[in-house]
Order: structure tokens, then sequence, then C-alpha cells
DNA sequence: TAGATTGTTAATCGATTAACAATC
DNA sequence: TAGATTGTTAATCGATTAACAATC
């Protein structure tokens, strides 16, 4: 019963590489072939099926629709879930006409901003005054919000997040947030990922032999 | 000799961890300060640090500035890399205009598009046409680039920032690339990351006891 | 010196991979 | 059935933590 970020992260890669085995006519599949499409091992691929409870046909593979829809059902793919965004700024402002969703699962219904030449309630997803934030969130149910403020205010709007309900948050302000204990976030910080290309980049061009590629 | 992603991503966190140290007037930490202050063991403080090297005074800990110093010059933070986006649309855009950037280390110098209606060559940080990426990039020495073109045309326009010379690329297409042998390539994809939080958020929400706060 | 902290080695922990019996 | 693949257990690998001798 050990799934980490990491184990989710591959669940989201394997749906993924279904939907390219799919396109390309593959009805079914081995833990090989979905291993090979996703970059694991089978035997990564057959360990996190068990750890979910997916099974298989032995000798017959995976059928590639139900094990989508099996995924998609664990990742809570099946219903939508509302995200909202704090702070319309650039990067804000970016996600909320973000169009690359895939079909189902995330729909982002409001923003909200502190500086009043940004709202605008009348669009088809209103950017609405912070201060209407805990009541539209616990109206509307809100579980999930992105935090796209700046570094100084970060801290800060995290708590009126959290105060009003919000249980998971995807942060990029460049700052390490730590939350209360039933409240999952998540950091992305832009210089830090940066800062690790370039070092890798100068290994890799110092001392030759140095092949990097990763993810998580 | 083993430094991968994630130890150098701890290597970010001291970096800022030591900034707030320093703010608070700290002139000298103790591993576990440091280790206190970026969430981490002052065990791992210290085999990271010897693994690269950094060396402290037994009974007197590490100096501030001496530290950061180090820290910086391994993060290659003492010079300046020079960055490029290529797609300019929401994301892209939001990029390029990014002032969130800690002083030293990264500049965004141009970005790159197909579209002729978002070319604008005269700004300080200029939009340039795609066809002329090549030889910027030769020209400059450019060897980091972000890559923020729709899904579409990101595997495309992956190779042919490879052939012009980028060596770290910072993607943030919902694809996964997989690039030559000497080239670095971290994926950043909104969905996936919003796809673990709901799938955390909801674990949470059904069994009570999960206290999930990730990073990496 | 006595005491506290580093630097490093050994122990532990967890995650990945390999192996193989069960079985379709 | 014979052969191939799953599901799961055991072995391996790597990363984190604990412990402690060196030493300032």
């Amino acid at each position: 019963m050990v799934m980490n970020r990491k184990c989710i992260l591959r669940l989201s890669r394997y749906k993924n590489a279904l939907k390219r085995l799919k396109a390309l006519g593959f009805v079914k599949v081995f833990s090989g072939n979905l291993a090979d499409a996703a970059g694991v091992t089978s035997s990564q691929v057959r360990k996190d099926f068990s750890l979910f409870g997916i099974t298989g046909n032995r000798r017959g593979g995976y059928k590639v629709d139900e094990l989508v829809l099996r995924i998609r059902e664990i990742l809570g793919k099946n219903e939508i879930h509302k995200v909202v965004i704090i702070g319309i700024g650039n990067i804000g402002n970016a996600l909320l006409r973000y169009k690359g969703f895939e079909t189902g699962g995330i729909r982002i219904v409001a923003g909200f901003d502190i500086d009043p030449s940004r709202y605008q309630p009348e669009r088809p997803v209103p950017i609405l005054p912070l201060d209407e934030f805990r009541s539209y969130v616990e109206s509307n149910e809100i579980k999930i919000g992105i935090l796209a403020v700046p570094d100084v205010a970060a801290h800060h709007v995290s708590e009126i997040m959290i105060a009003a309900g919000i249980k998971g948050i995807l942060n990029f302000a460049p700052i390490q947030l730590r939350g209360a204990d039933d409240v999952v976030i998540s950091n992305i910080n832009l210089e830090v990922e940066l800062e690790n290309l370039i070092y890798f980049v100068n290994v890799a061009d110092k001392s030759v032999p140095a092949l990097v590629t990763e993810d998580d």
C-alpha cells in the first residue's frame, strides 16, 4: 500500500502512453509494450498495477480501453474537478487561458486578484476580487487552487486559501510553502528548474560522459 | 560522486534557506540550522556538502556568505546564462515577461514563434521568427531553451532546438520529450501536476490518515 | 581541556528490478 | 497441451539516516 507521488506520476504517464498505443491500433497490450512506451520496466508496470488492484489476463495482457478507463478512474478523471487561480498576473493569466487539458477531469472555473483593474466578472471564466474568494470556494465546493501571486504575497495568500477550505495547492510562487497536515502542496519553481538544467548542461559540457534526461 | 537531480534540487533549496537565515541575522550556521530551514536532516546536509567538496569548520559550522557563494558557484549562478523561449503563446509570453528571477544566473534574451503577428523585433527582449532561431542561437551561444509550443508542434520544435545546439530544454508541452544523449530535458506538465494533487486530495478525503506534502 | 560539530563510514530504509510459480 | 505472460515474492540497488571518530 505504498503509493507515493512518483507512483501516481507514472500512472499519468501510462495513461498518456496508452493513448498513443491506442492511436497506433493496439487493442490489448502486454506489460512489456506499455513499459517501452512509457520508458520504464515491465516489472515496474506490473508492480504499479498490482498496487492499485489493476489486473490483466495471464497470457492475454491488458485490454487498452479497460485499462485507460481504470486509470482515469483512479486519477479521478471521470469526474470534473473545479480549479481556481489566485493571482492573475503573467503566469496566472496564461494558466487561466490554457487550453491544453485533455478532455475530462480538470476545469478552471475562476480567477481571483486584489487589483481591481484585473476584475472581469462577466467573462465565462470570471476574474473576481480576492474578497469574494472564500464565499466562492465554499459555495462551489472548490478543493484545488493554483497560487500565482508574487513571492511576498504567497505565504499570506496560501493561508487564505487553506482557511477557505482548499485542500490542494499548485504553487508557482518561488517560495517553499508548507501547509497544514490535510493540505497537499506541489511547488513549481521555474528558477529552480532552470538552475537544474544549467547545472547538468555544464556538467555534460565539462566531463564528457554525462547523459542525463530526467523528470519527476 | 552520485549527484542526481534531487541532490541539485536540494542545493537550490539550501541556497534559498540560507538567504532567509541571513535575513534573520545568521552569520554562520550549523548543519542542523540549515536542515531545519530547508526541511531535511542534518545528515543529509552534511552528506550533500561532502559530495560537492563543501567543507565547514568542526565546531564552528559554516559561514553563511561563503556557503552561499560556493553553492551559487556550483549552480553556475555567478555567470549569466542566456535563455531563449520558443512558442510565444499564453505560457511563453508569460515566461518572457516573468520578473521573478533572483539576481544573477538567468536571463531570458529572446522569444521565437512562427506566427508573424507575434514578431516584435524591436523590444528589449525581441520576439523573432522561428527561421532565425538557429543563427541567433549559434551566434549568441545559447545553450538553454524553454519550449512552450502546442503539443502537436513540440516534437518537431525540439528537433530544431537540438539541431541548433541547444543542450538543455525546459519543456512545457504536454508531451514526453526524449532527446539526444547529450541534451538534458526537464518536463513541466501542468495537467499531470494537477492530476497528482487531485489524487492525493481525494485520498486524503476518503481515508482520513493521509498527510502528504511533496516536491521534487 | 571539555564539549560540540563536522566529515565519513556503516546501517537502514524504500523503491526498483529480477525471478518464477501460477495460469490462461 | 505447450508457451507466454501475469502477479507476487525475493534480490538488488540506491538514497537517506544514524553513528561515531576526528578535530576545532
